[in-house]
DNA sequence: ACACTCCCTAAGCGCCCGCTCAGCTTCGGC
DNA sequence: GCCGAAGCTGAGCGGGCGCTTAGGGAGTGT
């Protein structure tokens, strides 16, 4: 599973798929324009601007400014989703698994929060095709979660009464990172994902907890 | 519980003190066109159309687009202020103030799902006066919640490690909300406040909780 | 040497934006 | 009956938008 060729932390600055270079940079550069403006408030010769680059070369590489942010959508939510499946196929009990989904989709939108703010937020600047088949995605996000969680509760490790409700919390509750966080803040990402992956398994009324934190 | 002169339901619809009728309708139209769009996407004349006026009409009552966005922002933080204050000075003790200021802000968030979508998304949009004014609206609601859980440590009804993080994931908790519900849902808003206070007890440890719910 | 392709730029088209202004109506006070 | 203020509109301004087009320079195959 995964994408290899990483190995954890590091991440191999992302991305990489994208090319060629130049197509790259705009990119790069467009994802830090929406996270900072938003996508209609970021205009096509910003973009261009900052990867030191005339307006028009935008569309030699994509066709619209609207294509820039489909493909930064996919690729960011395959990244998610990529995340999120490792985390649920992995070792261990539903605790443990739920715990390292939580920790690192959230240290994904903390360390990476230009993208995931992107990601999460730009959704409805889609048009309807290329938001459907992004939804798509999400809705797969969604179904890895639940579960999890579902097999806690037939495990007994978890006492939910409402799982639909319950995975739909856990996940908004990630995802918000993206929002709030604060790369001047004083927590890391690993520090809010281990706080944020504390939280969701006493959401789940898991027994078995990690003693608290440090 | 809950803040008077509204009986449920109807909250005696809101901007009631916005005058004069123009002036309001005017802002109602912005309100529901910046909570579909986004506050750059929306035109002025799609405001004013809404509102069944000419573009130049909306130039009588507000002084630029940034006003209209400003008055609804502070209008709104001042109403989410209210519901968090009222719960946090209710009587009972820290869980159930807890849920109920829980309760009532999801109800909120979810029920005027459009005022919480501007009020809690577009506050980059604002200028830095106009946006300093909300932040610091915005603190008073982290302070309330705050002391809440405070109180509840104190006394030993909640067990918390990291008051602070936690806090600053009840609110996002909530805030989120805004984002994803939908009014066609199988969810009422009072079902959601219901499932978030009972989430929200069981994220700082308090043994008091309402027996799973109905 | 030549043609061909790939990237890229300078210039600019047509459109729609936020906002303004002169002038029209409506209405209360006298 | 007349006046001034208040509320609104039609027309339109300066400007910036997304995107296009014509053409140039660098690299490659022959």
């Amino acid at each position: 599973m995964s994408t290899a060729e990483e190995t954890r932390g590091g991440e191999t600055e992302p991305w990489g798929e994208v090319t060629p270079d130049a197509a790259r940079r705009l990119l790069v550069a467009a994802v830090e324009a929406f996270a900072e403006r938003g996508y209609h408030a970021t205009t096509t010769r910003d973009i261009a601007g900052r990867a030191g680059m005339s307006p028009a070369a935008l569309y030699i590489h994509y066709k619209t400014k609207e294509e820039l942010l489909h493909r930064i959508s996919r690729i960011g939510h395959q990244r998610a989703l990529d995340i999120l499946r490792t985390a649920a196929r992995g070792e261990g009990g539903a605790a443990e698994r739920l715990a390292d989904a939580v920790g690192s989709f959230v240290g994904w939108h903390a360390g990476r929060r230009t993208t995931a703010r992107v990601v999460q937020y730009e959704l409805d600047a889609l048009g309807p095709e290329a938001r459907a088949e992004i939804v798509a995605l999400r809705r797969r996000c969604d179904a890895e979660v639940r579960g999890i969680i579902e097999d806690g509760v037939a495990t007994g490790e978890f006492e939910v009464p409402d799982v639909k409700g319950t995975t739909l919390a856990v996940l908004s509750l990630c995802i918000d990172v993206a929002r709030w966080f604060n790369v001047n803040g004083s927590r890391t990402p690993d520090e809010v994902g281990a706080l944020y992956a504390d939280l969701v398994l006493r959401m789940v009324g898991s027994k078995a907890r990690g003693a608290g934190q440090r």
